[in-house]
Order: structure tokens, then C-alpha cells, then sequence
DNA sequence: CTGAAAGCGCTTACAG
DNA sequence: CTGAAAGCGCTTACAG
């Protein structure tokens, strides 16, 4: 592998005046640069960037922590973020945690090891908000509060709601049927936000007296899972005129609804949470309520962007002199992210979102 | 940030010694590594993987280019393909050339820098084969080849071809209707494997008397410009009774078909090439040549790890006095892979494909 | 404007 | 079994 050295001895300069050249920095000489120039052109010189990593402490690399990819909520999450960063020169790492053995720990443990400059969590987690605040890395969330340090980014899921529900009441619904998650992260406490378009629904559809029953989808990993889950509600429910359940669980319950012979807007209406592709595939265009996903990745990124910064100030390179501005410096450890993240931290940033009707509601 | 300096300090030993406790490696007496890792515990050591990374020249990580991964077809194949790295222990960088600004030349760039160890290329590439021959880094194919040495894998697309026409050929069609990327593709000498199965069924149809007519879908990134496709199917040939194409496109179809109340399959067949996810969340169980993603991702990963192990061979740390001619001579374990690869190098590690009937032929 | 030096945090021969 | 030393390839103060 041809280095730095060896272009520096070709050229006859140093290997500083090397590095400058390369980096385009500082002064150079016109003559010496022509030089080096000459001599990185005949070697075929290319930069290790690894070096650069270990000098600078940073990959500029962010880890995208989802289920599977092979679930289209995630795969169009993932694609935006991936666009978002690759547009602020960042590289996105894709960690799943249902296609690898292990959780979302070791992606952490990577995070931790500089693998990474930090990680968007949109996967389900077991542990704690403390562990999560104990990592002292930068961590965005996606649809979850993970902790009060940890900036969060979610759509508004509680208009997603009303309008779903607001739907529902105008066209005359009477027995509604939620496909969502399991019932167990439906605590008042919980940290997982896609509930609240669930819960929106059912208090709305409660107040107008239309019945609403909540079915558990099985896991995001697996479609097979939801076909079980389509049928199961027919016949459960046969009096089911309307499913409300993300893209992939519309997509099968209208499959499954004409495969039964029902009339779909007509006798029955489906309405699909998300907006990706999937809705574009269904036996109808499907009425849906889009997220923003190119707002919600923008959003995403600048968060990651926030902390990197400032996880890069207090620590900065072996120069614990330059205090650059005495705000920021202040930010030791714990009380750290108190000021602005608090907002962030509890409330999260909020995407609209849209509604979009289709053939599948009247 | 503590170091290995501090753990060595606090432990009382050198930092050579704190290394082999961290690695698990040498001969280091039990009372040593008691200290050295009461010492770890203590500052809450972690080790800095980027210091590692210089020493290899390794980042164990592969870049996976793909198009984007909005399209279910890549997503699949990069689902996979993670999960088949990570049980392998190699990190999986996303890299998509549709999302991204810049085409796969970046990430060619990326990988020469030592970013990564090596690239899956499963996207569309305008360069020529002495561009990525000339490259001597770890890159495997995808459904294209890219020259000589460069090792490839795809799926049989002339069975899959061969079987689709008999299906159509059996069932009775009159008039089918291909859906695929750009006929400019379509050379003799064309390095993208996947135009083999339309070729091979528009000679089985012509050998057997049946209309064929080919339409150009838009690109893959975009999944209006499919549903303008079909619309425009219906109304170029209005006598069409069986159309063939990716999920995707197969998907809209269906939708389009009985949006104009045409009977899938009695006087209109659907068969879907590829059997993702997507296929099943038509308005009918769509009939489907699946590829074997599982064992494409095996397979790309064989000879990823294959392309590693012999690019660390030869040049090994700082050893530049080994001569490079006996390189794949070397190779004793492996000597029956050896003459794999040479194979694979011309004409790819090939797939079987699988026909799972559906609710769109008859 | 240029070069010699120190160092990023770790690993690995190499002497003891 | 343990430690001092050299080095991975590059960057950045710091003298000239």
C-alpha cells in the first residue's frame, strides 16, 4: 500500500507539506503542491481514512437501529435517513435487530467502541430510560422517549387519530376494528408513541358510541403473521365494517376481505397508518394517513447533527483549553443536556402528518 | 475518554499487558488479570475500535449498493444480506446510488480509502469491466458481471424464464405482455443477468406461436411511473391476457386490471418474478418466481469472505517482500474453492428459483 | 511557506 | 509471564 511517506519521499517534500496538499489546507507553495500533486498522481495515492478515524475519533457513520428492513415502514424510514445523511456527508449503518441474533445492545456496545458517531433508535427496546442516559453518546429516537437526555422525533400521532376517527364517525362506521401492537406497551406511562393514534381513536370512537375492538398484529418481522390476523378478525368479528392497522395490515385485510366476497368501501373500510409504497400495492389504492418521512428523516438528522456537536465540544481534541463560548462548555455529563433537550427529551419534535383518501373508505 | 494508558496506570502493569487481558490473548497470570480487570471495571473501560481498525487495515464492513431501498426487491436483498454478514461479524453499510447524489463511484472511492472492507454491487453501473477490474479491492456482483476477476452470483434466471413460459405456454395464452427495465440492456453482450428470463421466455413464445410484446416499466426508484405502466398496458394491447413482471409491477397491475373489472386469472394471468414480500400484499395471492434470497445472501457473503481472506494474504502487515505472483497458489485449505472461483468469475455462483403458484394463473 | 516531532489508541514482535 | 519499543497512516501544533 502506497502511504503518505512514500509520496512525500517521491516528491522530495515532507510529509506534512503531504497532508496539507492533500487536505487542502494551510499554505503551499504553488510549486510544491505541483510537486506532490505530480508525485500522489504517479504512486496512485489514496488517503487511509482509518488513520484519519483514530486521529479525529470519528467515522462519520451513524447506525440505523430497526426491526427489519423487510417491513416497508422501516425500509422507507431507512432509505430517507440514509438520503438525509449521505447529503450532510454521514454514512448510515444498517443494524437490525430481528435479523441479528443479538439486540440492540451490541449495536450500542458499537457505538460505544467509536464504531460509530451515534444512532438513531427506532427499534423496540427492553431497557430502561437510565440505560439509555448512561451511554453519554450521541442517541436520537424515533416514535419513543428513551430517556430525558435523548431527543426524540415522531409524528403527531394523536391528529393521526382524530382524523382516523373523524373519518370513521362521519361515514357512519359501527364496529371498528384497531390492529396494532401488543396491548402491553399501552401503559400511560409508556415510552412507545405510536400508540397514541390508537388510543385518539378508541377514547373518539367511545365518545360517539361506535364500537371498537383492538386486535394484536402479530410481530412487524412477519407478513404471514398478519394474513393469520386478517382472517381471524372475520371471523371474530363479523359485523367488522372498518379495520384501521398500518399499510402491510391493510394490505392483507383487503385481500382477505374480497377474497371473502365483501364489499370494500361499501360494507367494509379500511384505512392504513403510514403511507409507504405498501399502500400502493394493495387491491385498491388504499385511503391512508401518510407519514412525513422526508421531514421525519430531516428532522432525525438534525438532532443527530446537535449532538454530535456537542459531544464533540466539551472533549475536544486533547485541547481542553479552547472553551468555545462558556454555554456549551458548561455541559458536564449530567446536567448536561438539560436546557434545550428538555423540550426535546419529554415532547419530542413533531411531524404532521396527512391524510389521504382513497378507494378503501367512503 | 479513558485509555489503555489509565486502565495500565490504575492497574499497576504496562499497557501491553492490559492489551492481552483486553484480547484475551497471550499468556497473562491470573493476578494480572484480576488488576487489570478490576481496573477496567473501575474507569469503565471501553475499548476504541478505530485504534484497531488502523492496526488491521480492517473495518469489517461491507457496502451493500443497491438502488434504494424503498423498492421491496432491494430491501429484500439487503435484509438479507445483513443478516448474513452480521452472523459472520461484518457490518453492513448502506449504500444506495438512488437515494444518494452521487452514483457508485463514491463508494468505490469509499472503499479504496479503506472505509470498508469490500462491496456487494447490486446496482445499475454505467462503467466498464476495466474499471472494476482495476479497482483490486474486495468487490462481489449481484445479477451483473463486471469483469473478469470480479466473482458474481445471480439467480437461474433461464429457468425462470423456461418456467414461466410453459406456465403461459399450458394455461393457454394468446397474448403476453413482459414488464421490465430498459430493452437497451438487452445485448447480446450484456453484463445484466436479469434480462435472461425475458429472453428466454419471448423465444419460448415465439417458438410456440404466442404473441409477446415488451414495455419498458419506469425506473425502479419510482412506483407511479409502474402504475402509469400498466394503465397504459391495458390501453396499447387491449387483448392482453397475461403480464409478466416484478412484484411491483405485477402488484399495480392487479390493482389496474380490476379497477376495469377484468377477471384475474379467467381472461387475464399475473405472474410476479422475484416472491418478496410485496407479492403478498396484492389484492390477490399473486403467482410468483421466487428467488432464493436466503442462499443469494450466502452465497454473495462465500465469496465476499473468499475475496477478504485472499486480499490480506498476499500483503500482509508491512511485508511488502512477498512476492504477489504464487497468491492464489497459496491457498491450501481453500484449494477446492480455487477452482470455484474460477468459475464464479465467468459465470456466476447460480441460484435455483422456485414457482409457488398464486391466485392470478390459472 | 516548510519540516521535524509528537501523538490519535491500540497491537505485536521482541527482549527480559 | 511481563514490559519497553516500534509502528498502523495520518494530522496538527510548533519551530524555523
Amino acid at each position: 500500500m502506497v502511504g503518505m511517506r512514500d509520496v512525500a519521499k517521491q516528491a522530495g517534500v515532507s510529509v506534512s507539506t503531504v497532508s496539507l496538499v492533500v487536505n487542502n489546507a494551510g499554505y503551499v507553495s504553488d510549486d510544491m503542491r505541483a510537486k506532490v500533486e505530480a508525485a500522489m498522481q504517479s504512486l496512485n495515492y489514496i488517503p487511509n481514512e482509518l488513520a484519519r478515524n483514530l486521529y479525529r475519533n470519528r467515522t462519520n457513520t451513524i447506525g440505523v437501529i430497526v426491526p427489519t428492513i423487510l417491513h416497508p415502514f422501516f425500509a422507507t424510514l431507512t432509505a430517507h435517513l440514509q438520503r438525509e445523511f449521505a447529503s450532510r456527508g454521514l454514512k448510515t449503518l444498517l443494524c437490525s435487530t430481528a435479523d441479528a441474533a443479538t439486540g440492540e445492545s451490541e449495536y450500542v456496545n458499537m457505538l460505544q467502541r467509536h464504531m460509530m458517531d451515534g444512532i438513531i433508535m427506532a427499534a423496540h427496546t427492553e431497557h430502561q430510560p437510565d440505560y439509555w442516559t448512561s451511554i453519554h453518546r450521541p442517541i436520537v429516537a424515533f416514535d419513543r422517549i428513551l430517556g430525558a437526555g435523548v431527543p426524540a422525533v415522531h409524528s403527531d400521532h394523536e391528529t393521526g387519530g382524530r382524523i382516523i376517527a373523524r373519518q370513521l364517525i362521519d361515514s357512519g362506521a359501527r364496529h371498528v376494528v384497531l390492529v396494532g401492537g401488543p396491548r402491553s406497551q399501552f401503559t400511560k406511562s409508556t415510552t412507545f408513541l405510536t400508540v397514541r393514534y390508537h388510543l385518539t381513536v378508541e377514547q373518539m370512537l367511545a365518545d360517539a358510541g361506535i364500537a371498537c375492538d383492538y386486535v394484536e398484529a402479530g410481530s412487524v418481522t412477519d407478513v404471514v403473521a398478519h394474513e393469520a390476523t386478517a382472517a381471524a378478525i372475520f371471523e371474530r368479528y363479523p359485523d367488522v365494517d372498518a379495520i384501521v392497522g398500518s399499510d402491510v395490515v391493510a394490505a392483507v385485510a383487503l385481500q382477505e376481505a374480497e377474497r371473502r366476497g365483501i364489499d370494500v368501501p361499501g360494507s367494509l373500510q379500511i384505512i392504513a397508518y403510514d403511507g409507504t409504497m405498501a399502500a400502493e400495492l394493495a387491491g385498491k389504492r388504499l385511503t391512508v394517513v401518510r407519514q412525513d418521512f422526508p421531514a421525519i428523516a430531516a428532522a432525525l438528522a438534525d438532532q443527530m447533527d446537535q449532538q454530535i456537536e456537542a459531544a464533540n465540544k466539551p472533549a475536544g481534541k486533547s485541547a481542553s483549553k479552547q472553551s468555545d463560548g462558556a454555554v456549551q462548555a458548561e455541559r458536564t455529563e449530567d446536567s448536561a443536556d438539560s436546557a434545550d433537550s428538555v423540550d426535546s427529551g419529554q415532547l419530542g419534535i413533531v411531524i404532521p402528518v396527512t391524510f389521504v383518501p382513497g378507494e378503501t373508505t367512503r
